[in-house]
DNA sequence: TGTACATCAGTGAACGCGCGTTCACTGATGTAC
DNA sequence: TGTACATCAGTGAACGCGCGTTCACTGATGTAC
C-alpha cells in the first residue's frame, strides 16, 4: 500500500498543466517534480520517462476522443443532429479541462507521429461522419476531409481564442453559434 | 565583399525548414549547420544565436502579413469582396511557402509572447476587419473575436490538413469554397 | 603593379550548463509465523 | 502481540550527454599608397 496513493495523479495533472503552457520540450522533469513537490527520481517509479508520460497523457484522451465521436455518429440518425451533438461534445470536453485541450492542440505535431494506422483517430472518425453526409446528400461538399477541416477549424480555433482570452469562457456559450455557422456552412 | 553572400540566406532557409518539420525547440544548431554545409559557429557570423534567428524568421512575415490584411481592407469596399481577397491572399502565401505557413502555425505559442501591443498583429487586423462589418450590417454576428476566429480556423485547418497530407495541393483550388463556405457562415 | 594592412566570414576545438535519467540508500507499510 | 522479512515509493547525489555559445585562429578579399 503506497503511503501516498494519488502522486501519480498529482504528476499527470501537474505535467499536463506546464505541457498545456509551455510545450512538453521547455518543461523539464525538475519542472514537474517542484510542481508536486516531490524529487525527480520519483517520477521513474511512475512513469519509464518523460516521453512516456507526455504520450500516456496524449494518447489516453485521443483515444477517447475518437471513441466518443464514433458513439455520437451510433446514437444520432440526421447530418444536423450530428453536428449539434458533436459541437456539444467538443464544448463540454473544453470546459472540463482546458489544459488537457491546449495540451493535445500545442503537441499535436510532436505526438501524431506515434499515432498509427491501427489506432483510433479522432480526425478519422471525423471525416468518416463527413463522408457519411455527403453519400446521403446532406452536405454540399464533395470532399470528406475538406469538409471535416473546415468544421474542425470553426470550432477549434474560436476554442484557441478563449485559451488566449481574446473570448470568453465557457465554450458552451458559444455553441449555438458554432453550430449555427457549420450547418450554414456545410449543410445541403 | 564576403566570399559567399547568400549565406545568411542559406541559413534563413535551412532554418526555416527544420523549425517547420521539428519546431524550434527540437532543433539543433548542428542540425542547422549541416543542412547548410558551414560550422556551427559561422550561424553566429549572422545571427546574435538561435533564439534571435528564430524571431528573424518568424516577426518578420508576421508583421508583413498583418499589413497585408490591413492593405486588402483599404483596397476593397464590400464585405464580400473583402473575404474573397482575403482567401486569395491565404492561398497565395500558402502555397509561396508552405514551410513558412507551418512554421508559424507551430510556433505561435513559443513566440507569440514576444508580440507586444505596439506591434503589427494579423489577428488584431482580422479582428478590425470583422468589427468593421459588423457595424455595417454585413455580418451576421456581433463579437468581431469570434467571426474572425471562425474564418481563420475555416482557412488555417485546411491548410494544415494539406501539410498532413489530407488535402491535395496546391490550397488555391480550394480558394472558392473556402470563400463560399465564410460568405454563408458569417455574411449577413 | 606591388606591398602592407584591415576586414570579416569562415573553422573547429573547447566550454559550461542544464537536461533526463540512474542508483544506492531510506523508512514506512504489509505479511508470515 | 512481537519479530523478521519483503516490498516499494520516496530521496538526493551523481552521471553522461548534447546543447547553444565562445574563441583563437585562418585565409580570402578589398583598400591605401
Amino acid at each position: 500500500m503506497p503511503r501516498h496513493p494519488d502522486t501519480r495523479d498529482r504528476i499527470e495533472r501537474a505535467a499536463l498543466s506546464l505541457f498545456a503552457s509551455k510545450g512538453v520540450n521547455a518543461t523539464t522533469t525538475k519542472d514537474i517534480a517542484a510542481e508536486v513537490g516531490i524529487s525527480e527520481g520519483a517520477i521513474y517509479r511512475h512513469f519509464k520517462g518523460k516521453d512516456d508520460l507526455a504520450w500516456a497523457l496524449f494518447s489516453t484522451p485521443y483515444f477517447e476522443l475518437a471513441d466518443r465521436i464514433d458513439r455520437v455518429v451510433a446514437e444520432t440518425a440526421t447530418f444536423a443532429d450530428r453536428i449539434d451533438q458533436m459541437i456539444d461534445l467538443f464544448c463540454a470536453l473544453f470546459d472540463r479541462d482546458a489544459d488537457l485541450f491546449a495540451f493535445i492542440l500545442l503537441s499535436q505535431h510532436g505526438l501524431l507521429p506515434r499515432v498509427t494506422d491501427g489506432m483510433p483517430n479522432p480526425v478519422e472518425s471525423l471525416r468518416r461522419m463527413f463522408q457519411a453526409a455527403i453519400d446521403r446528400r446532406e452536405c454540399v461538399g464533395t470532399d470528406a476531409n475538406l469538409m471535416a477541416a473546415m468544421a474542425l477549424g470553426l470550432v477549434t480555433q474560436p476554442a484557441t481564442f478563449i485559451l488566449y482570452g481574446r473570448l470568453p469562457r465557457p465554450m458552451a456559450d458559444l455553441a449555438p453559434i458554432l453550430s449555427e455557422a457549420i450547418k450554414l456552412a456545410v449543410m445541403r
